[in-house]
DNA sequence: AGCACGCCGACT
DNA sequence: GTCGGCGTGCTC
């Protein structure tokens, strides 16, 4: 490896381009040459692409046809640690580098020049005629000294019409200019007062801050349950990378989520934060990009790929609620942001805080063996006790057909609405009925793309296959038996638990948060909002409530389904449903008032409903922790899934059985295959879907094996494989 | 990824 | 004869 930084112009370099093309290209660098990491459009046949300059040439490509780099980009150069940090997570997920390179580099408009806008300054003339208008727009401009604005904002903040602004412009008395349209975050400030912490949360505080001061690469579990003020304590982190002049990343599982943390941020450091989701505008997302890679963003709010954006010095990493599935990507490039931001944090010496209230079971043993440092936080605002937490037995319980409210736990909402207070039922389950089935002759709806059953949903009058989308009418005929007028819904949803609760309670005011029910994050924070300020009596609830809101009046919290995930062959199933129990019930008086979880279950003997219903977490995971160990299943194991996708079921299994035969790479590190068997979700929108999944030991070279064993297959017609290593979710 | 090249079946 | 299907290979 040279220690090379630059490159004469016409010099041999090793180009990384975005198209897929497994090697580098050598190109000639340009005339005034460049640096290593400089971006750069390069030709490729006929065409032009972006890529980055990863090193001197190969020098295996004959001279004479050898064409030059196009130009460099206006950005800063690629870091080192960027390209190093890529290039492991590409190993790591068995991804090929243009893909990962198309990850770091999605920002729009990256290849255009600067954009530019036009800015207004006070002018050296005077206006003939100054009229109180003009008198407003010239004190805006001395109000704020030096700066400038578009002739937009100067007309806003002057409350006066855009041609008030223009005739100025005529009359000389302001000046046009040209200004990048990307420009600098605000300045955030760590010294302005934080909160103030508990002593419990001080110490958390202050070791935080001192792993960021170390400078060095390290990784904390901050566990505390809901309502503890994790986030208070990170911000504190956050607050001494800002000091050390280092940027920081705080990534949260969900965009409906961000609007409520920017204005935490806000009050804690006097200015909003740069932020980076898929719901951002074009314009919005490449400000970010660029300004980042100047270290003009000192800290950015984001989804998972915003571990991808190049930051100049990043200094520390949020992994806020750690133990969500949103963090893991399940299409195109595979991967765990929670275990990347590590592989990140590592690679540019930052700190990462793994924040949960129920950490993955990764995270916990990770924690226990010493390789995270773990910080709990214990106390509680208010109350310091959890809510009382009881299994109602279904077995016991005397409930109507097609009714799922039992009447223990009617009886607890009852004595909320005459307190006034607010009940939340818990059910995992959107739309009206899972199942639609005939009762003529027992067949039950299913997508015509996908092998998936039909969702109904009563609030927009049709089916809908949650897996591709597609919807259609209820039928009226059997498409089976052709039996007319049997069709029936059957199992609870979470708009036919709605119908329920009215018809118990026909004067409360019931809310439902579904996300399919919301067009847009803004309406969901807004409605959160106003549940929280006591707009509803019953909030009922899916996945989507289990998320960090805080409901003062709330203190009866129902788990209506507590064995949805106990069962099924998810090995993560009983962790999601012990994570997702603990955080519902972590709801419950959260303010001053005594809470109340309920769970309805049908086996309340069950370890996972007992390891819940004690409080005992620790014994919870030690348990969950030796069953994966002797099955020698993550994290004490290693795993990969292979899914093999085509139009021709049979061409699908033909290559799946091909692959297991000649399985010698895999069986060289000791690993076992299983499979090819029919995927969860067999079909998706038209294509059969087979998976191979492989089980090797914690230290064997699992990654080495499957790209031996993949690396000579040649995929005909249709074919698709992907590799998830380290798969979540089984289905 | 695109795009050209090329080798076979179905037409003018 | 030639148009066009898409399988195979190349791009510095």
């Amino acid at each position: 490896m040279s220690g090379q930084e630059f490159f004469q112009a016409g010099e041999r370099v090793g180009v990384q381009t975005t198209q897929p093309l497994d090697r580098l290209l050598d190109y000639r660098a340009p005339e005034g040459g460049c640096f290593l990491g400089a971006y750069v459009e390069v030709p490729l046949g006929p065409r032009k692409v972006l890529g980055v300059v990863w090193g001197p040439g190969a020098g295996d490509f004959d001279s004479a046809k050898l064409r030059s780099v196009i130009r460099v980009l206006d950005v800063a150069p690629m870091r080192t640690e960027m390209r190093q940090f890529l290039g492991k997570a590409a190993d790591y997920t068995l991804t090929p580098m243009p893909a990962m390179l198309r990850l770091a580099t999605r920002a729009p408009g990256l290849s255009d020049p600067p954009s530019m806008r036009k800015i207004l300054r006070r002018g050296e003339g005077t206006p003939d005629r100054m009229t109180d208008a003009r008198r407003r727009v010239l004190e805006v401009l001395e109000q704020y000294g030096g700066l400038a604005f578009t002739p937009r904002e100067l007309a806003d903040m002057a409350d006066v019409t855009p041609s008030v602004v223009k005739g100025l412009v005529k009359q000389g008395a302001l000046r046009e200019e040209e200004a990048p349209r990307d420009t600098p975050y605000p300045h955030l400030d760590p010294e302005l007062p934080s909160k103030q912490l508990t002593e419990d949360q001080a110490r958390a505080a202050a070791a935080l801050a001192e792993g960021v001061r170390s400078g060095r690469y390290g990784t904390t579990l901050l566990k505390g349950v809901t309502g503890s003020g994790k986030t208070e304590v990170y911000l504190e982190a956050v607050a001494a990378a800002l000091r050390a002049g280092r940027q920081a990343l705080v990534l949260l599982p969900e965009i409906a989520l961000t609007a409520e943390f920017l204005t935490r941020v806000e009050a804690r450091f006097g200015a909003k934060p740069a932020e980076w989701h898929s719901g951002a505008t074009m314009t919005e997302r490449r400000r970010v990009w660029k300004m980042v890679g100047q270290g003009a963003a000192q800290l950015v709010i984001g989804a998972r790929s915003a571990l991808f954006l190049p930051f100049r010095d990043l200094g520390l990493i949020i992994v806020d609620e750690e133990h969500d599935t949103s963090y893991k990507q399940e299409d195109g490039v595979l991967y765990n942001a929670r275990d990347m931001a590590v592989l990140r944090a590592a690679m540019c010496s930052a700190q990462v805080v793994l924040a949960s209230a129920t950490p993955s079971l990764e995270t916990w043993a990770n924690a226990e063996a010493g390789k995270y440092q773990r910080l709990d936080l214990t106390s509680r605002f208010g109350a310091s006790v959890l809510p009382e937490m009881r299994a109602v037995d279904m077995r016991s319980e005397d409930l109507l057909p097609s009714t799922w409210i039992s009447p223990t736990l009617k009886q607890a909402m009852k004595l909320r609405l005459e307190r006034g207070e607010q009940s939340l039922l818990f059910l995992n389950r959107r739309g009206f009925a899972p199942v639609t089935i005939c009762r003529a002759c027992g067949a039950q709806v299913a997508c015509d793309h996908c092998d998936a059953r039909m969702v109904e949903h009563r609030f927009m009058k049709r089916l809908m296959c949650h897996q591709c989308g597609e919807t259609k009418p209820v039928p009226e005929v059997c498409p089976s038996c052709e039996v007319e007028g049997k069709m029936a819904p059957v199992g609870p949803g979470i708009e036919r638990l709605a119908e329920e609760a009215t018809s118990l309670f026909p004067e409360a005011r019931i809310a439902v948060l579904s996300s399919d029910l919301f067009g847009s994050a803004r309406a969901l924070k807004t409605r959160i909002e106003e549940i929280a300020k006591g707009e509803a009596d019953i909030i009922l609830g899916t996945q989507l409530v289990a998320k960090g809101h805080n409901f003062p009046m709330l203190t009866l919290v129902g788990v209506i389904d507590a064995d949805l995930g106990l069962q099924g062959s998810d090995l993560r199933a009983a962790e999601r449903t012990f994570q997702l129990m603990r955080q519902v019930a972590g709801r419950a008086g959260r303010a001053e008032r005594p809470g109340e979880a309920l769970m309805q279950t049908f086996q309340p003997e069950h370890p996972v409903i007992r390891a819940i219903l004690s409080g005992d977490e620790e014994s919870f995971w030690k348990a969950e922790a030796a069953e994966r160990q002797a099955a020698g299943v993550p994290p004490y194991g290693r795993m990969a899934g292979i899914i093999l996708s085509g139009s021709d079921l049979a061409a699908v299994f033909d290559l799946g059985n091909a692959m297991a035969r000649n399985d010698g790479p895999l069986r060289q590190i000791g690993a076992q295959l299983f499979g090819p068997a029919p995927a969860p979700i067999a079909r998706v929108r038209g294509r059969h879907r087979v998976r191979l999944l492989v089980k090797a030991a914690k230290g064997a070279p699992l990654q080495e094996a499957i790209a031996r064993w993949t690396a000579p297959l040649r995929l005909k017609g249709d074919l698709r494989l992907s590799i998830d290593i380290d798969p979540q979710s089984f289905f």
